[in-house]
DNA sequence: AAACGCCTTGAAATCGTTTTCGTGGACGCC
DNA sequence: GGCGTCCACGAAAACGATTTCAAGGCGTTT
């Protein structure tokens, strides 16, 4: 570390976290508190305090005595001991399966804009998760005394989320259930698989696969049946063998889709559980020579940013993943402030067409 | 809220934040605390901290009292009388412009899973950045008293850098800069691009166009350098017509190709500012009618998740970007417990050949 | 047997805020 | 002019942990 003073400070013990101190403004080591500005302003620390928060009326002199003090000692309040003393931590925590994913990129981007204006911040667990393994992040959030919770796709069962909700506020994605400190949003996903399959029925396809999404993961099960929904009300037969089991991964769906080329059923149209399965698909018939939509058309679910620069870009059905996050902080926000959260629905999911479907050959 | 007991609680006044308290843990409606448990054991709050804390050695049989008491009253830790008293808050800050692209969600996973293990948790700051702006939400970082920083794509210049990291240890990427409390990760962005290049005119392509990322991004520029540096060493002649403007995002990828399809230049392969860019490249080259790679090949650099998965999957330079972000993790880590950061380098990049280059035609 | 040291333990101070409680003064009212 | 109210403000008590200090018990050494 060239011309960088006497050599290896911050290693060793613990650091005593010496703040910035050029232009002279603590020629101390350490922050400063807000005694200490009491005491350079010549007042009383509660004063300070109150001044700060706006608690009670002050006189104007003193006011700008204490505010110049601040200034000058480049005062920062302390949010643990602003914490202990008020009993939040003024943090939020956020649960996810997998934080790398763009489907919570998009929703934690929501997030944290909303939470931008707020005082409060995210931290995020993630990694994957089993009901149970859920259940234990929870705890962990709790055990950091987080002031509210948001899970991101949530397989608790409603009976421990209530229970988790009466310690703590909880907004989650992916049920709807609502009552004491409980928040909750999902997207009608049978609507919008019948809506992307109808799509495909009205443009003349008739022999339409359906790769399903993780056999356990309600939103697949619902958008299945959203799929089965819209060929019974055209009076089209299910072929059972056009439905296969995938996952919401690029990987599962190419495998997924191999699978049912190897199986030789003819199909002229596929529906993916959701856009990255729909990636993997892709893929799989590029792979055959199949084109998308010439020979086969490709409809995914999520509208995930990347599927506008597919080639071709992909006809998806939208879920407003930014807006899902916002609401998701609003309401708790709402819920931490005492306030009932709005009781209006969520958004509805929309059918976007692209260029990855067409009629038919 | 149907058998909820009697109506409203935590609308009103800021909720108190009752615990949950089935199976009758904690009668009382908060939370137990430290000297509730060493009261119930009968032993001093020192004893019970020595013994949660490992400080010292204490009876078997108080020891078993107290672990009796903590299971009993269900007692947690409160973290921010923890982190009162110990200075220390437990969160790294984590500094990123773009929090939904899937760079940063690759980093951030192995940032998470790093830090999995430690008692840290991270807390996110997201939004688009200038220098200033970074400089700024620093501070914010500092005021809630994160015991270290991340930055993901640093814009501070050195300087500022130096005097943030005397205040709090900082980690960042995207500069080569050690020193008292400072680590840094940079990638060999000329090389890579360099490799992408070699390989492009190892196939024989002579008219080779780059997409150029932000102009005032220093990755971007290097990656030019890489670029002129290969073709030269071949001494092929740079055609300053196939450089164009671009940016790191799809969008700005489609324009760009589309500018240079305009300008009616001749060019048989493009070398993408990165992945996201190289995708909206691939999207207006397929509007054109041009295929990839039997009419142009196309490099990304970054190799995003879904580059494996694009039709065809994408030939590009491979940052290891979880690896990156679990480096960071463990570096902040040891700069926090004061060991001294590992010395040994990035790993190299890598060129990923996939199926998006060929020979010309 | 006295002196010394180590080890376990409890009492109390401490971290930096917020908040209650009390007090002195200014003001209004009869 | 006396008395009650109200207001601004300071002293001090929380909040819940850690850590220092001191003390007592016990074993060892000379």
């Amino acid at each position: 570390m060239p011309g960088d003073g006497p050599g290896s400070r911050r290693h060793g013990a613990p650091p005593p976290l010496p703040r910035a101190e050029r232009d002279g403004r603590r020629p101390s080591g350490t922050a400063a508190t807000l005694v200490e500005v009491a005491r350079a302003a010549r007042v009383s620390p509660s004063t300070v305090s109150r001044i700060l928060n706006g608690t009670a009326r002050v006189a104007d002199a003193k006011a700008r005595a204490v505010h110049a003090a601040i200034a000058r000692l480049g005062y920062r309040p302390n949010p643990m001991a602003h914490g202990l003393r008020k009993g939040r931590r003024m943090t939020i925590g956020v649960l996810a399966p997998e934080v790398d994913s763009p489907f919570f990129g998009g929703i934690f981007r929501g997030l944290t804009e909303a939470l931008a204006g707020s005082d409060y911040v995210p931290v995020v667990l993630g990694g994957p998760t089993d009901r149970e393994a859920e259940a234990r992040r929870v705890g962990d959030l709790l055990s950091r005394r987080v002031d509210g919770i948001v899970i991101v796709t949530c397989r608790l069962d409603d009976e421990e989320l209530r229970d988790f909700a009466a310690t703590v506020p909880m907004v989650v994605s992916g049920r709807s259930l609502r009552g004491n400190g409980i928040f909750s949003m999902k997207l009608d996903n049978a609507l919008g698989a019948e809506l992307a399959t109808r799509h495909l029925l009205e443009l003349g396809h008739t022999r339409i696969a359906h790769l399903q999404g993780p056999p356990d993961h309600r939103d697949a099960a619902e958008r299945a049946e959203g799929y089965r929904r819209a060929l019974r009300a055209r009076g089209v037969k299910l072929d059972p063998g056009l439905v296969v089991q995938s996952g919401f991964l690029a990987p599962e769906g190419l495998a997924a889709i191999e699978r049912l080329l190897a199986s030789g059923r003819r199909f002229t149209a596929v529906l993916a559980a959701n856009d990255e399965c729909a990636y993997g698909a892709h893929l799989g018939l590029h792979r055959r020579g199949l084109r998308v939509p010439e020979d086969v058309s490709l409809v995914g679910f999520d509208d995930l940013p990347g599927s506008r620069f597919t080639t071709p870009p992909l006809t998806t059905v939208r879920q407003p993943l930014e807006e899902i996050g916002r609401r998701a902080a609003r309401s708790l926000l709402d819920l931490l402030h005492g306030r009932p959260p709005p009781t209006d629905d969520m958004p509805e999911v929309e059918l976007v067409v692209r260029e990855s479907t067409a009629r038919p050959r």
